[in-house]
DNA sequence: CCTCATGATTGAAACGTTTCATCACGTACC
DNA sequence: GGTACGTGATGAAACGTTTCAATCATGAGG
């Protein structure tokens, strides 16, 4: 259906490998003809097939994205990050959604192997599965994003958890806060835990009190139902450090419910910085991941790998993030 | 490099169209090649080449779906939808972004026709391009997504805008407010535009005054300067509408920080019902547009046309927002 | 006039599938 | 025992590119 490189051969009036000159070394074909070739193509509306091209080439020029959850800002900016270099770089991004199920994971990453994809970035649902560490070591690059996974090989990028746990402990302390609660999703989520641990380390010695509020998942009502029982019980926190900022905009919303007054009543420190958290009511502070860096040197890592190979070593790189002081605390 | 159906034949000692019947008419071949064959496969660790297998099938099994802003949950939202029947169709999705510039909407249409998608979905950021038009008149199914442009000729999905605002604007009068501040982005944009037609039209003839306060763009900070601005100046309206929540979001934080109380000092009612809406400090009434069903809709309509192009007649389909109200109002 | 070098163009092979006409081999039937 | 038939398996062609060795034309140098 679709004209072909051939119909455009025919009605230029040349062969078939001058056509595919014209489109991939234009400096080797004359003027002229360039020019009759350039004619045929506009006038058939020729657009080539890349399936073929990459088909022959053995090799494609697309890389492979498999993200937990594209609706999360965080991933979104990183997301955003990586599109950009690979756009910058000449490569095509496939983006993909886990949505944090395993099942679906694996379906896209049949389908991106499937696809030839010439690398592949993702943050892995659970601990490294089969059909990805088998994609590795059939020889497609690849980058962990947001993870760090011991004695596996390849490159990866991921963000200091403890380190922002501190920051926020040592931001509220300096504040004069004694007893803070940490509101947290589960536990065994290992971000939550490592900023539990930094916290901790921030205020050891100092005579701080840290109450552990688990919930159930990382969203707002969390936040606001925790918060409630929170500011109902006894010994009432003067500080809140939320595990995101999901569960701190909920704190926040019970707080004005209640008819307390942020920072005056309670501070309040939130995780991510999230666009909404400059613009919620109270705007929020917040420890502050380098999303889109992150996005950004995961792509660079990852071409660099694709196109040199051989001068390609690979690397565990972990950033620091940042606190972003705002009306909150 | 990577195994081929050839070899996975010469291991399994059969030929080469049997395999390829093993992976795609398992009947027709007996149970004991099967599972010689399917042994093959698994010791090599043979994944099929997708682009090879289309390129000889002339069609490809992906869509491709480029949106305004995927950071952005009204489209976010939708992708979702579309995704989900896709994959449940048997389709796989490209996702692109076309970040509102025209020259990258260009750029990904190129792309997708290079990977000679089977349909295509498109919110455009302009008139019909066209390199889009073109595609279109080339036989790719296509379905426009948020838009319906007049004398086109393909399906669309879309939402009545007016009859949004007109839902805002009876909610409003119905409560009992007769100076209404409409807080919106340039009225250039069609939806805003529509949804302020709608509120006039419900406060007509009701001796309700409508101040129209028209910021540069859609974001809570221009939302908070405008509101200031309001609160400051004289005859104070009793109820904002905004065009959509990130507005609303910011209104919201110039009433906290200035002391108002909303709902009773000032009611604020927002457009789009994002997830955020539910979980502002003061739970955001919002007219919901249903965001999942617009994009199950389309991508049904894309795959009827792509799997039964003879059956097929377009349509021009046009979904009713919904009021949602919550504690604002 | 012959040889050579240079530059432009050509034609065929190859990439990994799928499809389809053909073939081999039993089995059932008369 | 011969014919017809059904079931499985085969092999070659085709999809649209890219690549590369081979060919051709042209002009310069001897």
């Amino acid at each position: 259906m679709a004209p072909s490189i051939k119909d455009v051969a025919e009605r230029a009036g040349v062969s078939l490998g001058t056509v595919s000159n014209v489109l991939n070394r234009p400096d080797k074909v004359s003027e002229a003809t360039r020019e009759v070739v350039l004619a045929a193509i506009a006038e058939l509306g020729f657009v080539r097939n890349s399936q073929a091209a990459q088909l022959r080439a053995g090799t494609s020029r697309s890389l492979g994205l498999i993200v937990l959850d594209l609706a999360n800002p965080f991933f979104h900016d990183i997301a955003r990050g990586i599109e950009d270099v690979a756009t910058e770089l000449g490569y095509a991004l496939v983006l993909c959604n886990s949505d944090e199920q395993a099942a679906r994971e694996d379906r896209y990453l049949r389908l991106l192997e499937e696809q030839r994809v010439r690398g592949m970035l993702i943050t892995p649902v659970g601990p490294m599965s089969e059909r990805l560490d088998a994609l590795r070591r059939r020889g497609t690059p690849t980058v962990l994003v947001d993870r760090h996974y011991q004695g596996v090989d390849c490159c990866s990028v991921a963000v200091d958890d403890v380190a922002g746990g501190e920051l926020a402990g040592e931001h509220l302390v300096a504040a004069g806060h004694r007893r803070i609660a940490y509101v947290t999703g589960p536990l065994s989520l290992r971000q939550c835990k490592d900023r539990l641990t930094g916290l901790r380390r921030a205020v050891a010695d100092r005579g701080v009190a840290v109450d552990v509020v688990e919930v159930p998942a990382l969203k707002a009502r969390h936040g606001y139902e925790a918060a409630r029982e929170l500011f109902d019980g006894g010994a009432a926190p003067t500080a809140v450090f939320c595990a995101n900022d999901l569960l701190a905009l909920g704190v926040l919303r019970a707080a004005v419910s209640t008819g307390r007054r942020v920072p005056d009543d309670v501070a309040l420190l939130g995780y991510d910085d999230i666009e909404f958290a400059a613009d919620a009511a109270v705007p929020l502070s917040s420890v502050r991941q380098p999303t889109l860096h992150i996005g950004r040197t995961a792509a660079r890592l990852l071409v660099e790998e694709c196109d040199q190979p051989a001068a390609h070593s690979h690397q565990q790189i972990m950033f620091r993030p940042e606190l972003v002081v705002r009306e909150s605390t």
